[in-house]
DNA sequence: ATGAACCTTGGAGTGCGCTCCAGCACAAGT
DNA sequence: ACTTGTGCTGGAGCGCACTCCAAGGTTCAT
């Protein structure tokens, strides 16, 4: 039930790169850093092969990251991943980071019933003709 | 009707800075840049004093940042705002950028459901002992 | 009148998150 | 066989938005 076939000998980085949405450098980024849960297998070549569970990973990731985690505690996050036995830390972690995140979609709601406000009122001096 | 007085020599850098929720150092940063309506005036000493409409516009500028408009942005807005007969301008910009605010807003509400099933696995996971 | 607390400037430095590059190896299509 | 495309590494470079610093001036309370 994958939405998009991963061959079973895994796909090249150019191909996880257009599936997750990041690019190439950044998955190269993103291993270095730490951030992958498992690393990438490779080709007999040397060349990176995505399975659909790096796949999957790489979607936490930019879960993570678009929600404004910085790559450092996704480190920590995924540090934890790897051991078992640290789910509620992790639950901790990820509870933390949702207030975060409303917060942050409350900030800019408010900021955006101003853009709003000052969108009306540019749409009524404009229409009164400058 | 102000929040806060304002007193008519102006408030100082540092008053000005705690109104706007910016540091002093940003404050300076944004006038170097040419983010200001208009510079603030100078005490006798060369002392930066902010009268309310500066500070009105911090809270513009606020509004602009936290939303995500880059500085450079702002900085085209800003032009605009100082030369009069540039109000279509001024909302097309705005309009704009709530296009891109709205989006913004939806990917990381999007994000945050997915966040919140995983936080919901972890729940069940952790009470279900370890 | 001495010291702390504030302000000024120009410019350097920082942290973040990529992004790009050189130089090379391998792969795939014709 | 050849050419084009894709991949590898280590490391340098970049854009952004601040943030800090040195060196100095002013203000004010004790």
């Amino acid at each position: 039930m994958t939405v998009t076939e991963v061959p079973p000998e895994g796909l090249t980085i150019s191909a996880a790169a257009q599936m997750s949405g990041l690019s190439v450098d950044t998955l190269r980024y993103y291993e270095k850093e730490g951030l992958t849960l498992h690393r990438p297998g490779r080709s007999s070549s040397g060349q990176r092969r995505y399975t659909e569970q790096n796949v999957k990973w790489l979607g936490t990731l930019v879960m993570l990251r678009r929600t404004g985690m910085p790559i450092r505690d996704i480190k920590k996050f995924v540090e934890l991943y790897r051991r078992d036995g640290t789910e509620a830390d992790r639950l901790a972690i990820l509870e933390a980071h949702r207030v975060h995140v409303l917060e942050q979609l409350d900030e800019v709601q408010t900021h955006l019933t101003a853009i709003n406000r000052k969108i009306d009122y540019y749409k009524t001096a404009v229409m009164d003709g400058k």
